[in-house]
DNA sequence: TTATATATATAAACAGATTGGATATATAAC
DNA sequence: GTTATATATCCAATCTGTTTATATATATAA
């Protein structure tokens, strides 16, 4: 049990910034960002597919992300992300905050 | 902005750990630990009223704390919470899960 | 008497995540 | 050839913790 995969609100709020720390490294797409994030996290991360493409949405909405079709090799279509300059200037921000409530974080849950 | 209060999504799942924690060192009632952690978060988390006694509400379902009625020393009647030892056990998986997510959303979220 | 700090509580709304279902292509096994 | 599996995307309905808005009540200072 201890080692399962986390509760979904432990991801909420990071969803988008892990998204965009894996998008800075280059161009990817649904299926392969969640696979990426499983293996990242130790398999304890395993973010479900309509999770990742509703961010995906939410994210070109907010002109953080834009897309393209691309060619697939051995399966379906495969729809790509690029980060923008908005993307890039909005994950700054996430990591120092993430570098603010991890502090906080560590200050409140521990003894 | 970049000090401002968190986004709601960052606290999530950490409510109770961090309502557990304070309870660990001695009973206490809502208002008194939403000013405490308010403090203890350097300003950043002001958890609202309605959140801190619905989540007593859900976490004495629980069992993990129990209440009863204090005496208020100027201002209003106090609802006090004492933890179980559900609520210790808790915690303390509770914990230990934060310990994994630390360091696993920092390799995910940081460069 | 007014304003402020102390203190609790509930209903309705909000928003990100999940569940369950649908669709589609390519490859390996039977 | 048919089936199973891996690859890949997407939507509607639902779930759940948090917020907003509102109500109630006591004590103290201006």
């Amino acid at each position: 049990m201890g080692s399962a995969t986390f509760s979904s609100d432990i991801l909420r709020g990071h969803t988008e910034t892990v998204i965009l720390k894996i998008l800075l490294a280059g161009d990817s797409y649904g299926y392969e960002i969640t696979k990426r994030i499983l293996e990242d996290s130790e398999g304890r991360i395993d973010i479900k597919d309509a999770t990742i493409y509703t961010a995906f949405r939410r994210m070109e909405l907010d002109g953080l992300i834009c897309t393209y079709w691309g060619e697939a090799t051995g399966g379906a279509r495969r729809r790509y992300y690029s980060i923008t300059d908005k993307g890039r200037k909005v994950y700054a921000e996430k990591l120092e905050e993430w570098t603010d409530i991890d502090r906080i974080l560590n200050t409140l849950i521990r003894k």
